[in-house]
Formats: C-alpha cells, sequence, structure tokens
RNA sequence: GGCCCCGUAGCUCAGUGGAUAGAGCGGCAGACUUCGAAUCUGCGUGCGGAGGUUCGACUCCUCCCGGGGCCA
C-alpha cells in the first residue's frame, strides 16, 4: 500500500478521471513529480483520442490544492507538479508515523511459520545455508514488520545414512584411521574429533552458534528423530496404495510428478516421504496459518509434495507455501569449483563472516534476487567488501545520527516554504518506502530492500551536499527530514540484518 | 527425455505493460577553511536470437541458442 500522501491524490484523481489511478514517479523531472497513465487506459476503452482525455483532466487536476501544475506529454500521460504543501503532508505523515512508518500492512495478520537452514549437522554451515538463512530471515522480518506472528524453525536430519557416515568418520579419526569410503574428510572432521562427545551434538550445538553470531534467532529447533516418532500416527490419515513391494502415496493426483514411496512393505521401514508428510502435518497441528518452507533449487522437487502432502492431509495447499533460492557457486580463480561438504573444500559460514563480516554478508546474499544464481569468490569477497554498497547506505545512517547528535534535540517539523530539489527528491523517496516494503513482502523478494536502501542513501548525500542543516534558516525542515531519512535508513536495513551504526 | 531458474553496460546486478532502460564496481576528469570526503559532480549508441499479443514489450506468449539445477 503506497503512502497515504500519495493514495488520497490518487483517489481525487479517480473521482475526476471516474477510473482507477495509479500514481508513478516518472524518471525525468520534466515530467513531474507524480505521472498517471489513466487517459491511456480510459481512451483505449471508449475510442477518445487520449490526449483529449488527459487535456481535461489536467485542468480539472490543476484546481486540486495539492497539484501546482498539471501537463499532458507523449501519447496522453498525465504530469503532475505537487505544491510545499504536499510535501509538508507527506513528511509529517513519516514523522507521525515514526519507526512505524511503512509497517503493519497485511490484511489479516497470520501466524507464519518459517523453517529455513534446516542444514544437516554434519559439518559447519556453508554460504549455501547462509542465503538461505539470510533469506528466510528477511523475508520472515518482512512478514512480522507487517503484522504477522513469525516463529523460526530449524528441522535437524539427525538419523539416517549422512549421520551415521559423519559419525563413522569421526570415530575413524579417533582411532587415527582414515574416514571411510564416501565419509567425511573435512578439517573441522579432525577438530570435531578432537574433542569428547558425542560429534552430532556437537555439530548441533556449533550450528545455533553460527546462526545466533549471523542474527538469524530461531524460536523452534526440531529433530527428525521426534518427528519420526509420529509417522504411524500419519499414515493411516493417508490414501495408500501397494505396488512393487511398497506402500505409495498417489502425490500425482495433487499436483506432483510422480507418486512417492512411504513404506518398505518387506521390513516396514518408512521411507523418507513419510517423515515429510509428518512433519507437515506435525506444522499444522500447531496451529499454524502459513507454513513457508526455504529451499535450495535443488529442492525444486520438493514443491509438489509438500503441497501434495498438505492436500492428502485435508489441509489447504495454498497454505504452504516453498520458496526456491537459486544455488551459492564458489568461484576460484576464475573457475566454478565443484564443492562437497564430505569433502570439506566448500566455503563456509564462518569464513565468509571472517573475512567481510556479517553485515557485508548479509547484504552480499540478500541484494540479489532469489531466483539468481549467486557466484562467490571468497578470496575477492574482502576486497569487495570495502566497495560494498552497505557501507554507503552505513555512512549515510552514521551522518544523520551525526547531525541529530549536534541538533542537541533542537525542533523539528515538516513544513517549507518552498522546498528544494534535492529535499523534494528525498521526501519522494521516503513516500515511496511502504510501497517498497510491500512489494517486497508480497512477492517475497526482499532485495528490493537493499535497492532501494542504496537510492535512499543517495538522495540523502545529494541533499546533504547542497545544504546545511543546522544553523540554517530551513533547520527545523531539516531535521525532520533527516529524522524521518534515518529511521526509513533504519527500518531498511533492519529488515535485512543488517546494523544502523551511529558511528563509523 | 521431462521439469525449474537465468541470459540487461567491460564486471556484479536492479528494473513482473508506459515516456530517452538504471545502480554499484572498474576507468578518466573535477570538488574539502563548511553539520563526518566511507561523500559529491561530469563522462555510457547495452535488454542472447526470431516471431506473436498490445496504442505501447526488458516485462506477457511460442520457438531457437547459451549457462546452471533437479528428476529420469
Amino acid at each position: 500500500m503506497p503512502a497515504r500522501a500519495i493514495l488520497s491524490l490518487e483517489a481525487e484523481l479517480e473521482r475526476l478521471a471516474g477510473a482507477p489511478v495509479t500514481l508513478e514517479r516518472p524518471s525525468r523531472a520534466e515530467h513531474g513529480d507524480y505521472a498517471t497513465n489513466v487517459a491511456l487506459r480510459l481512451a483505449a476503452g471508449n475510442g477518445q483520442p487520449p490526449r483529449e482525455l488527459a487535456e481535461k483532466l489536467a485542468a480539472d487536476a490543476a484546481q486540486l490544492p495539492e497539484v501546482e501544475r498539471a501537463e499532458v506529454a507523449g501519447p496522453g500521460f498525465l504530469n503532475l507538479f505537487l505544491t510545499p504543501g504536499w510535501y509538508a503532508d507527506a513528511l509529517g505523515e513519516i514523522l507521525e508515523a515514526g519507526e512505524g512508518y511503512g509497517g503493519g500492512l497485511a490484511e489479516t495478520a497470520e501466524r507464519v511459520q518459517v523453517e529455513m537452514v534446516s542444514a544437516n549437522p554434519t559439518g559447519p554451515l556453508t554460504v549455501g545455508s547462509a542465503r538461505n538463512g539470510a533469506y528466510g530471515d528477511a523475508v520472515a522480518r518482512l512478514l512480522e514488520f507487517a503484522g504477522n506472528t513469525v516463529e523460526r524453525e530449524y528441522y535437524f536430519n539427525d538419523v539416517g545414512r549422512q549421520i551415521e557416515l559423519f559419525r563413522e568418520s569421526v570415530a575413524a579419526r579417533q582411532r587415527g584411521e582414515e574416514p571411510p569410503e564416501d565419509g567425511y574428510t573435512g578439517a573441522y572432521v579432525n577438530e570435531i574429533a578432537a574433542e569428547p562427545g558425542d560429534p552430532v551434538e556437537r555439530m548441533l550445538d556449533e550450528i545455533k552458534r553460527e546462526l545466533e553470531a549471523f542474527r538469524i534467532r530461531f524460536d523452534t529447533w526440531v529433530l527428525q528423530r521426534e518427528i519420526e516418532t509420529q509417522i504411524p500416527d500419519v499414515l493411516p490419515k493417508l490414501e495408500t496404495y501397494e505396488a512393487e513391494g511398497t506402500v505409495w502415496a498417489p502425490t500425482s493426483a495433487h499436483g506432483d510428478d510422480k507418486d512417492r514411496p512411504l513404506v518398505r512393505s518387506t521390513d516396514g521401514s518408512y521411507l523418507y516421504y513419510a517423515g515429510d508428510v509428518a512433519y507437515v502435518r506435525n506444522k499444522f497441528e500447531r496451529g499454524f496459518d502459513r507454513l513457508i518452507y526455504v529451499l535450495g533449487a535443488d529442492h525444486h522437487g520438493y514443491v509438489g509434495r509438500l503441497k501434495a502432502a498438505a492436500a492428502m492431509l485435508g489441509y489447504d495447499a495454498d497454505r504452504l507455501e516453498v520458496l526456491i533460492y537459486q544455488l551459492v557457486h564458489i568461484v576460484e580463480g576464475g573457475q566454478a569449483k565443484q564443492s562437497s561438504k564430505r569433502r570439506g573444500d566448500v566455503v563456509f559460514l564462518g569464513e565468509l563472516v571472517d573475512k567481510i563480516g556479517v553485515d557485508a554478508a548479509r547484504w552480499y546474499l540478500v541484494s540479489r534476487g532469489h531466483d539468481q544464481t549467486i557466484d562467490i569468490d571468497v578470496d575477492l569477497a574482502r576486497e569487495r567488501s570495502e566497495k560494498n554498497p552497505v557501507y554507503y547506505v552505513q555512512y549515510a545512517h552514521a551522518r544523520i545520527a551525526g547531525i541529530l547528535r549536534n541538533a542537541g534535540g533542537a525542533a523539528a517539523d515538516a513544513v517549507a516554504d518552498d522546498p528544494a530539489a534535492e529535499e523534494r527528491d528525498l521526501i519522494k523517496r521516503l513516500v515511496e518506502f511502504p510501497d517498497v516494503v510491500r512489494e517486497a513482502t508480497e512477492r517475497r523478494a526482499p532485495h528490493a530492500l537493499p535497492t532501494y536502501a542504496i537510492r535512499l542513501a543517495d538522495d540523502f548525500h545529494r541533499f546533504y551536499h547542497h545544504h546545511r542543516v543546522l544553523e540554517s534558516e530551513q533547520q527545523a525542515f531539516r531535521l525532520g527530514l533527516v529524522t524521518a531519512t534515518r529511521a526509513v535508513l533504519a527500518r531498511s536495513l533492519d529488515l535485512i540484518g543488517v546494523e544502523a551504526p551511529d558511528r563509523m
């Protein structure tokens, strides 16, 4: 939802035009503060020349108190130039909303679970898991900001072949032997072997520490072992059939590519999908309105089977959402590198954070679209991190914090007789924020936030370069302007888990 | 063979129907007696290809080419 200042203007224009009006910011200043293509849309319907319609609408619009002048351009665009009064209203709205500006936009607040990361506890978290967490946590933060209740969950696959291999690998090292064929050989295996206690427990604790350091706070940790005890209760609730010595779930009747095996008839042992179904039921039974799974592109095949599980259990499959992000490729010396946690030649989250820090890492991992594959050269990462736009945005925040420190609590307001171009641009940028947040939330696309934050920082730095805040005739208005800017910068960063420092 | 993602400036990427497609990095040339120069200003004939839908397509549809992934 756009800011109120936009909505009310759209509503007035809608009344004049007799049709829905959407305002957008033209890329060129001479096309006005805002523009609408409503005349073009209307003309397509009733055969009237679009410019004629636009001319009439322009004459009416020019009478509105917010509109300084209205012009018709191109094939029939209506370009609006707004009054200082509109800018004062817009900034006033933002200052009034304070820290909550742009939030609380959910139409109906839901109880949402976001399950993310969920890497096997057979090693430290990789950069792939870091992307999962950075992305999933940003989506979770957006949903919370919109007014939903969000719980973050981590599912530990603590049983199965990989776990056994991991235990055997550690045990072999402890005996001074080589790990088994296909076993885990990374350096961290030696470190785990050197310490007492269950290696899986140790990895669980290590992963929890890493996530906390990465600023992802989980509400619940679930063990596969526990979920599997619920399988016997769940299977009778499913329609199943037996074939080839196996009990199957007819998931293809619910949109899956093919049916999934549940139980091996010969020995009654459960297959992987049985656990998936039990877990889906377990989640819904906990009362969530919406389940979100965050999975890498290599798990794309899970979308159909998870939704089928929900449907077979009698739940609305639309309430189970699977967010797929593309993989992180490690590049070294210009060559993409095959990586394997077993061989230990992956790049770990810890290494990335050591080299570039949490802020740059989270920014970097979430600033690409989730449908975009990321290539990461860790050796270049540190060098690049010095040029990371995250510091550009943080610097804008720190600069404002400095101004506000020096202002010593002087009064701030929203009114200026005739805001300068840089001031108008900054206000219009701030006015965009609720819509950026809304779209990022709806599309589960938090990468819109870094993009927006750079633009906002850019507008601020330009404003700062041209105008003094303190000891100027416009001090109160400019303090209002930078106060609003600081709040929106801080919120933009917080939504992607990056800190907004007062000093750098 | 089937399915999913991607192809935009030298590089990394924004841009899910509007006007002359934008940032960052790299490069060149400028700007500090000033609330923080981690800043600002200037310099760019690029949407993989071919059709189609539309008043209007980077955006939607079909096919082809190229890269990545999953399943078989």
